[in-house]
DNA sequence: CCTTGACCTGTACTATGGTACGGGTCTTAT
DNA sequence: ATAAGACCCGTACCATAGTACAGGTCAAGG
């Protein structure tokens, strides 16, 4: 079984190696044993674990988020029916905020396009309505 | 010409009082005059500045990015075309955003069809999928 | 007279997700 | 033998946008 240093984990996953000292802080990677000097010892299940963090977190979870999906995996009774709850409540989640953003984006053009875009920025339409 | 004190500035303008405080360190409101006792002693204008701010803000403006504009307005030699680029900016990043999250939509939503909802979590195609 | 409320300053703390650094130990190669 | 490199721990620092709190002053009302 091979054994990987933190520094070695940290390149495999692509990661800042005080980034893998920080999720363990987190709990979301379990504290490894260590070789007689002291450093931690991994094996390759921990880089799956990293990837897994890295994954969900491209995905719009929080590492608090991620640790409860973590846990749900070891939770005895836990059903797939509770993951699949998370993942419905974060498409709710991201969906309003593509909604927001949405009319964001409509607010912004329509400042836009009252503006000429030439002249003085004491008459900008824009500044003007933002300022009231 | 009314006076505001910091307090009435805050309820006017539906902000924390603190929060004023924090604007003037940033350089985002003025510093006011003050009164005989050290009180600072605000403008009408001042509810304007900060209603400003939260309508920046609302449109997706950093802080950073308010002083920015508020800078605009006095800097000689503004045009109205600064603002606008400014505008247009932030439009494309808000546009670049939107798309982001309907990738990260998507992905969850094809991850969540993959899931019946039953059984145990330990065969769960969701966390399967994350964790590879 | 003295308490209450609003203000003052400066600093610390919140959340989020890391990153950096100082000082110490341990292994390995030259 | 010793210097380099990787690791150890604990703490501080980064950005963002505030919020809270301690300890002090001041004016007005009961």
């Amino acid at each position: 079984m091979e054994k990987l240093t933190i520094g070695q984990l940290a390149k495999k996953a692509n990661v800042n190696l005080e980034t893998i000292r920080y999720y363990e802080r987190r709990g979301l990677i379990p504290e490894p044993p260590r070789n007689k000097s002291g450093h931690r010892e991994y094996s390759l299940q921990a880089v799956k674990r990293t990837e897994f963090i890295k994954r969900s977190q491209a995905l719009g979870f929080s590492l608090k988020e991620i640790s409860e999906l973590l846990s749900l995996r070891v939770e005895p009774g836990t059903t797939c029916g509770d993951v699949k709850a998370r993942v419905e409540a974060k498409i709710a989640n991201v969906e309003n905020r593509i909604e927001d953003l949405q009319r964001i984006r409509e607010a912004l053009i329509s400042m836009f396009k009252k503006c000429i875009g030439n002249g003085p920025v004491g008459q900008c339409p824009i500044l003007e309505e933002l300022y009231k």
